[in-house]
DNA sequence: GTCTATAGTCTGATAGAC
DNA sequence: GTCTATCAGACTATAGAC
């Protein structure tokens, strides 16, 4: 067994918090490159954004070269859209588990809100869409329209559950609601970093869950 | 008269769309030159932020050169603190405009909500909030701290003033409600942004409104 | 007040050695 | 696969002429 023993992710990697600055990143010995490159990519994404993410930081917090970073990947974009993908789809399955566990409808909606969040480092997917580069080029942005999509339409789905269940009232609309939620979440993570505390990001949430909590039958 | 001249607005600057890319500024010939710089960095920041925002693309659009910027400001972080100053006031004036015009506090609230915003360009004030170097930086996030904390305000105390005239429900907290409010803004145009449309903004202020409305007696 | 010249660093990418 | 060397251009700032 070498250096080319099958990638196996030792830490959730975006899991926890990166407050110090490294050189050598804390998985990068249970990593290949590739993988590396990747998760790198995903983490200076999140704080900084496509624009403020450059391939040195990337490679200097994956211990790469350049080289592998052109061998892997064309270039900058092709590895930002790796990493997007890849937040992309591990929120998707997050906030999925969420919605579809156990509860009634709004149990389930009030589970989402609720979710256990990294407030003030803000949605990986949803800081992108403030991303100028992201959102000129329709390649790096489907994602995040996919994901944010997507999310509405589970949380539309589940507001027409709880209609047909008596549960909310029947004058709620499925998408509008779903949309006030989804929009709650995103602006929260707005409010909560500007004010650099978490308590506005909660009081939005309870604010829409008092809302949506009296149309409850 | 000369190019001493008071400086003048000719066009309220940021209510008019730059869709194109434009060398000479369309107000450069009403403006001294720092009013120029300061208009020109709005701009920018609004597009693509502090970290996307260069000071040579500053000095290509207000058409001025290296040593105006450095007579008048100390550096890119001073230029923007004045250009993100003026802006939150823009916004303070606007929004309250709404917010203390005619109507009950649900109407007012309402005003806001569906007030006329160019949607796709997301919001000037909150946008910062998703970058870094302004984040990192007390005096530049301070601006859009208190803007952002005083419209939370203004919203309560109409909450509170609609609970007491007997249109809210007693049960609702003003402080949550406005985080909720104001959320559902900012992060509508995070949903707007996303999938290319204001549709999803619309349909966000309109699930709010809906979840409002039941509460008026 | 405004300009150009200059500087040192960073950006994003290519070439070619190992 | 990975590395270093190299490159043209951009970034942010300073110096000094006009």
């Amino acid at each position: 067994m070498g250096s080319t023993a099958p990638a196996r992710v030792c830490f959730p990697p975006l899991l926890f918090a990166r407050s110090t600055s490294v050189t050598t990143s804390m998985y990068s010995a249970c990593m290949n490159t590739s993988e590396r490159l990747i998760e790198s990519t995903r983490e200076l994404l999140w704080e900084r954004g496509y624009v403020g993410t450059s391939p040195k930081a990337i490679l200097e917090r994956a211990d790469a070269g350049q080289g592998s970073m052109y061998h892997h990947f064309k270039g900058k974009p092709d590895l930002a859209l790796a990493a997007i993908r890849r937040t992309a789809e591990e929120m998707r399955a997050a906030a999925g588990a969420v919605l579809a566990g156990p509860g009634t409808p709004y149990e389930r909606i009030e589970a989402y809100l609720r979710r256990e969040r990294d407030v003030l480092r803000g949605c990986p997917v949803g800081r992108l869409t403030m991303d100028p580069d992201v959102i000129a080029d329709d390649t790096l942005r489907a994602p995040v329209d996919e994901t944010l999509d997507w999310l509405r339409e589970q949380i539309a789905q589940l507001v027409e559950e709880g209609r047909e269940q008596g549960e909310f009232a029947p004058s709620l609309d499925g998408e509008e609601i779903a949309a006030a939620v989804v929009a709650t979440v995103q602006g929260g993570y707005v409010l909560a970093r500007a004010s650099g505390s978490p308590a506005a990001f909660d009081a939005g949430v309870r604010g829409l869950l008092s809302l949506l909590a009296t149309h409850k039958n």
